[in-house]
DNA sequence: ACCTGAACACCGTTCAAGT
DNA sequence: ACCTGAACACCGTTCAAGT
């Protein structure tokens, strides 16, 4: 028998889970997506999803796991770019996915597994912003704070839309470290 | 029989239903919420709410209405102090309310009813904040791209918490116009 | 007009049972 | 180890029936 197949198929179906959710989460967000239908996505009955993640709650942190690793590689095609121009990338990539941003923010306060998945996130993103700042000749003393409300903003823009021009405005706030 | 006793019992119990439901969203969250619990808090039937409430949404919805006008009552009494202060106390007022704004964003995605809320409410707030840039002496033509990041700001604040004097350091941003 | 009892379809989750 | 059938308690909502 085949010993070395078993992780491949455990692999590849929580993979097929994980896609599912991702999509349907996106689409119709956390709280209209049942499990059922994740399960009917993935080709597999409900309880077996159990077999894979804890809840539901958990299978969202594996969704949201999921979606930075793809976005932390596509954004190094942005390197060269300037700082304005990656945040804007930043911002209409979010859009795409603003559903999963209030649900994250929603459940941060009352479930302690996103909570933790929310803070690692913003460790994470608030180092490459303040990093990009950096590089822009921002003054270190005027790191901090601009990163915090560049951060802000960045969500702002997701809840409450804007033209576009209007939106690189508030960007450029940032970047130019002045109003 | 006391005909015009009617209306009043309507609007008493209606009110209790409210602010029932207004202790419960604030505490448990509006999805951790459920009916019977504010049905029992209220002293009704479950199936009372929906003679007085088409729906959880609509319940929502007045539950906002209701704080809304509370909120804009207290507010008056801030009205000599600095806009700094001012911001300052409404960024602690929401943040006791922080599970609500996490619902109303989430909701706003997918219920129209809420949507309307939510725009017709930024519409108002909006209004305010410009109005008390422009007493503080903010140029005209800053006092938009300010209001919106001011807003962006104060949302920022309430996901993500700062202590005191970095707080007030991201809202003298907006308040004094320049970084 | 106002309220209730009883039911509806659905939900996330559990678990004993299978292979 | 992996998956399922069947059940659990609960949910928002509906509606015919009462007063």
């Amino acid at each position: 028998m085949p010993r070395n197949r078993r992780p491949r198929d455990r692999e590849e179906k929580s993979e097929e889970i994980v896609a599912a959710a991702a999509t349907l989460f996106t689409e119709l967000g956390f709280d209209k997506t049942s499990l059922a239908s994740v399960a009917e996505a993935a080709g597999v009955t409900t309880n077996t999803i159990y077999w894979y993640f804890a809840s539901k709650e958990v299978l969202l942190v594996a969704v949201l796991n999921h979606m930075l690793t793809e976005a932390l590689k596509d954004a190094s095609e942005q390197d060269g770019t300037p700082l304005v121009d990656q945040l804007e990338w930043v911002v209409e990539r979010l859009q795409q996915r603003s559903k999963l941003v209030t649900t994250v923010h929603a459940l941060a306060a009352t479930s302690s597994v996103v909570e933790t998945w929310h803070d690692g996130f913003h460790a994470v993103t608030n180092e490459i912003l303040a990093e990009g700042l950096r590089e822009s000749g921002v003054p270190e003393d005027q790191i901090h704070p601009l990163t915090r409300l560049g951060v802000f903003a960045i969500e702002g823009l997701l809840m409450h839309p804007l033209p576009k021009a209007e939106q690189r405005a508030v960007l450029r706030l940032i970047t130019d470290g002045s109003l």
